[in-house]
DNA sequence: CTGAAAGCGCTTACAG
DNA sequence: CTGAAAGCGCTTACAG
């Protein structure tokens, strides 16, 4: 014990030289039985493996990035963490990626491509071993270091049909026609939406509203009520109150995030109007706390959870060399009917 | 252009070695000259520095990592994701330490210092700049592994007086005595507290609700609803239910989240329970939407997007060499009184 | 299937 | 104040 102590370097380290010695093999050959790289003999390999375990080593990850100029870790570049949305999304990457041996590194664009520009630069720098990105609204710069990289990257929450694109997601547009079209066979005429920080996600969402109504002829654009406020409770409800007045016979309304429409329900409790006999009100994503709401918020549950662990998980494959298929995974969504609408 | 793109090396790198060479200076000169470390020559810091913004220089992580057994990355360990107080916190450090070239790392805990102990194991081989970590609760191994990797270390959200040890944050136990208090002021005889999770922070509160109420002749172990299970609304809307049936007479109730208590004004909503008339309410930690409730949720609002920030301050202090004074820092907390109590 | 050589790009002592 | 030498701990070609 204490021998193997004062044999240790200054670092404090066993190094992979020190287990090859103890193995009987080169620290090549050492290097490649425990990473399970090419053909190493089955005997080779457990010993090896032995040394390894008996002197406690573990490699050293910096000087594995020196090496081999690809480090273990995995930038995650999102809007926001205020939002539940893209926390769901962090922990579901970070425990798919983590019992593989690679660390997740945050990073938080406000939605603004510069700054994820910025962010790219500085992570790309790191020798990532891949990359996971959330939407596709970037800037040219921006799309042409991800090119040069040549890095493995995977993008969340949206779809593309473009060629060799990974993205795992659902189509935001189809799930904003999906609740409208709920809503129509409810009943409701007068039918409003209702958006903050307008995010590329948010507008498609207001795409398929407006397919929707078209197609009935039923759309009437002042009942969309358009804010580039970052979205809040609060807001929501403001957001309500300003419609009911605005709109008397306004008789349902779509927000494009349940937090809007959970500040939107507080609001009407407030303001004595019933939900949904006076007003209808329907949400999306499903967030926490939208199940409890009086009356209870119908909304559209987004599969975030399992969009950041499957994402995680192309990647990974991405990253062995494999070419997983599709390149383009539509997880869908589910509309949760509750007592709002 | 074309000529510099020759240049370079297979990894597409501009080297520390090409600009020193383009300045005339020696590598070791270079690298000192852009660390800002020792004495150099203004003169050939300016040269130096020009010669590698004219290059494009970025110096290379790994590399650096591997030289000065020292990197740039600085876990944070967190209990959870789904709280959104640690995702302020999480949010703070990581603003606060990526302008100064530090990345972010997180680490889930589970509440479970075995876990914890896991990832102090797996971060220490990254040879972490320093180490954010929450509270005190950890495995004796943990504790040694910390000690014996003799890196700066500043524990979030709970306060100690051991010596040498950094931490920033607040009295759990004064917080939940202050708003006990409170309720006791405003009259009401039979306070309840409802708490879920029981980790150490909860518990303290606890501690302080006790405490408040012994000194008064006023406590009674009965009015305690302890469990173990994970917070969340839904979970404050059952405890609700099950305190006002168990305890008829209970006329006001601390919840030691305000998720909890969330879910507890939103069901007694649905039961018809006025609050503050037949129960007063009050939560812990002022989460978003709490001040939206109805009625507007009385809580205590924790000040942990400063917790984050100035935690991370202090830990870059001490990555610099300093010893910042003191190594205790209270930051407090603020009584929200709003209209359920 | 295994290994000797070279190198990844930087910094740490040690001199001067 | 500046530099030549050595080394951090691993892996990538290139041989055999």
């Amino acid at each position: 014990m204490s021998q193997t102590e004062r044999k240790r370097r200054p670092s404090g380290r066993v190094t992979l030289a020190e287990v090859a010695q103890q193995a009987g093999v080169s620290p090549i050959t050492a290097s490649r039985a425990l990473r399970g790289e090419r053909a190493v003999t089955a005997d080779l390999v457990a010993r090896v493996q032995a040394a390894a375990d008996a002197l406690g080593y573990i490699p050293d990850p910096a000087a594995r990035a020196l090496a081999s100029q690809r480090s273990t870790q995995i930038p995650i570049l999102v809007p926001l963490l205020s939002n539940a949305l893209f926390v769901d999304l962090l922990e579901a990457v970070h425990s798919t990626l983590a019992p593989h041996g690679y660390q997740t590194l945050i990073g938080v664009t406000h939605y603004q491509p510069e700054q994820e520009e910025q962010l790219l630069r500085t992570y790309l720098t790191h020798r990532p071993a891949g990359l996971l990105l959330t939407g596709f609204d970037r800037t040219e710069t921006g799309r042409q270091l991800l090119a040069r990289s040549g890095l493995p990257c995977v993008h969340l929450m949206e779809l593309t049909r473009a060629e060799g694109v990974y993205c795992v997601g659902f189509s935001q547009e189809q799930a904003g026609e999906a609740i409208t079209t709920h809503l129509v066979a409810r009943g409701y005429q007068r039918i409003a939406f209702v958006a903050a920080q307008l995010d590329p996600r948010t507008l498609q969402r207001a795409l398929g509203y407006r397919r929707c109504l078209q197609q009935r002829g039923m759309y009437d654009p002042r009942l969309e009520l358009l804010s580039p406020q970052p979205s809040s409770m609060e807001l929501g409800g403001q957001l309500l109150a300003q419609l009911v007045q605005a709109h008397p016979d306004c008789d349902a309304v779509f927000f494009c995030n349940d937090d809007l429409a959970q500040g939107a329900l507080l609001m009407a409790l407030r303001l004595g109007i019933a939900v949904p006999g006076r007003l209808a009100v329907a949400g999306f994503n499903d967030l926490s706390g939208s199940d409890q709401m009086v009356p209870p918020l119908t909304t559209v549950r987004t599969p975030r959870k399992a969009i950041g662990a499957e994402a995680a998980a192309v990647l990974l494959r991405l990253i062995r060399g494999e070419s997983p298929e599709p390149a383009s995974r539509d997880l869908g969504f589910e509309l949760m009917v509750r007592q709002s609408t």
